[in-house]
DNA sequence: CGCGAGCTTGACGTTGTTCAACTAGAGTGG
DNA sequence: CCACTCTAGTTGAACAACGTCAAGCTCGCG
C-alpha cells in the first residue's frame, strides 16, 4: 500500500453522499468519531484499491470513478462486477470475512473516502439501522455477480457481451455513448471469453449497424437490436 | 403455498443450534418474542421452501436436510448453491430487498424453523451484534455462488464436474461415498452443462477408476486424482 | 404388461479457443 | 529523425470442446 497518492488531512464532507446519508442516522458524537477516521485518497487508473487475499482493514466509500471487481486465478483474471460511484466498497468483505475475496482496482481516475475500520465496528454496533442501511448496499454488488453468473451460464457469447455493453451503458457510463477506459482483454475477462472472441462480436455488431467503436469510443445505435441479441444469446 | 405439510404447533426449541446460538445474544424477553415467531415445517424432496420472484415473508433455518438455491429462467434452470444443515436460509434477500432472487428447494427431506419477519426484524434492530452474526451467516451462500461463478468462467466441464464432486462429498454429504439425491440433469444445471455432458464424464471417471457410480450412489475413488483434474479443467 | 422418467451412448454440427500473421500507435534510444 | 520495441487491436483459419439430436436402455409404477 505504499504508491497510495492522497492527502491523509481531515476534511470537511460537506457535499459528501455518504456523509449526509449517515448523519440520519448518526448521533452527534458517532458523527464526529466518523468523521476522524476518514481519510481522502486518489487513485489512478489500474491502482489497486483492495488487493485479494489481504486483510480488510477499511471500507471505501467510492465518491467519484469507475472500478471493477476481479477475481485473480493463477493464470486467469475474472472480473466479478464494474460499477459506478457513487458507492460503498468493501463492505461485503468487511461483513463477511477478514480477507478480501477479490481485488478492486480503479478504472480511470477515482476519488476515494477510506473509514478505518476498528473505530467503525464499533459505532455500527451501536446502530443497528444504521447497519442495516450498509449491509443492504453490500448486497447490492452481489446481486449484479449474480446475475453475471447466470448471463454467463445460460448465454451465448454474442447475448453476454450485448449484455454487457447494455449493463456499461445504463448502469456505469449513464449514457448511450462513452469512451470505453477497458481493453477488450477486460471486456473478455468480464464475459468469460477470449479477446478475440470480443473483437469479433464488435466487428459484427459493428457491421450490422448496432454500435459503432472508434478506438475506445463506443456509441450504441441500435438499442432495441442490442436487448433483442441480448435474450436471444 | 398451500401443499406445505408441516405441524404448526409452538415448540420447544432445545436442542434447535439457532436457538442456542441466539440465546447468546438476545435477552430473555426477546428469546420468548422470537419463539412465539417460530414455526417448524417438514418439506419432502422436490418442495420449494422459498419461490423465486415471491415477497420474502421469513427467514429459515434448516435443520435437517439438504436444500438448492436455483434460479429459473424462461427456458434454462440454473442451479447456484447447494448446502446441507444446519444453515440460515433466506436471510440474503431478508437483508437485501423484499423479492427473493432465487427459489430454494428441499433436496430429499427437510426439517425447517420458520421465523416470521415483521416481529423478528424488531428483534434485530434492537440487537446489533446479533444482527452481524446473522450477516456473516447469510454471505456464506454468496461466497459459494461466486466461487461456482469463477469454476464456470475458468475451467472446462470436467473441471467443473470434478469441483462438484469434491464439494459435495466435503460440505455436503460429508463422506466420500454418498447416495445422490440430484438427476443427472440437476447436476447439469449446477455445473452449467448440458446432462449429457455429466454422463459422459461420468463415464470416464469410471473407466478411469476415479469414482464408483452404481444409480444413484456415488462413491469417490481416487480423490487426488478428482482434485488434479479440478485443478487442471 | 405397458408406459414414462431418467439414464446412457454415439454421431454430428456449432461454438468458441487457440494460434499465427499483420497493423497501428506510443515510447525509447542512438 | 528514424529504427526498434512493446502493447493493443484485428483478422482468418484450424482445431477442440461442447450442445443437440436420435436411439435404445432400465427401472418403477399404475
Amino acid at each position: 500500500m505504499k504508491d497510495r497518492p492522497g492527502n491523509k488531512d481531515l476534511h470537511l464532507c460537506s457535499q459528501c453522499l455518504f456523509y449526509k446519508q449517515s448523519s440520519l442516522f448518526l448521533s452527534e458524537k458517532d458523527l464526529h468519531n466518523l468523521e476522524k477516521n476518514i481519510h481522502q485518497l486518489k487513485f489512478r487508473h489500474g491502482e489497486t484499491i483492495f488487493k485479494q487475499g489481504d486483510k480488510s482493514r477499511h471500507i471505501a466509500l467510492l465518491n467519484s470513478g469507475i472500478v471493477k471487481f476481479n477475481f485473480e486465478d493463477k493464470d486467469r483474471n475474472l472480473i466479478l462486477s464494474i460499477v459506478s460511484a457513487p458507492k460503498i466498497l468493501g463492505g461485503a468483505n468487511m461483513f463477511y470475512r477478514q480477507r478480501n475475496l477479490f481485488s478492486i482496482s480503479a478504472i480511470g481516475d477515482c476519488d476515494i473516502c477510506m473509514i478505518d475500520m476498528q473505530e467503525f465496528g464499533e459505532i455500527l454496533k451501536q446502530n443497528a439501522k444504521y447497519m442495516l442501511m450498509l449491509f443492504e448496499r453490500a448486497m447490492e454488488m452481489f446481486e449484479t455477480s449474480i446475475l453475471n453468473y447466470i448471463s454467463l451460464a445460460n448465454k451465448n457469447v454474442n447475448g453476454r457481451i450485448a449484455d454487457i455493453l447494455l449493463y456499461l451503458s445504463e448502469h456505469v457510463y449513464k449514457s448511450e455513448s462513452f469512451h470505453l477506459l477497458l481493453t477488450r482483454k477486460e471486456i473478455a475477462e468480464f464475459a468469460g471469453c477470449s479477446k478475440e472472441n470480443v473483437i469479433h462480436t464488435f466487428s459484427h455488431l459493428n457491421e450490422d449497424k448496432v454500435i459503432r467503436t472508434e478506438g475506445k469510443n463506443l456509441s450504441i445505435l441500435d438499442k432495441s437490436k442490442l436487448q433483442m441479441i441480448s435474450r436471444l444469446g
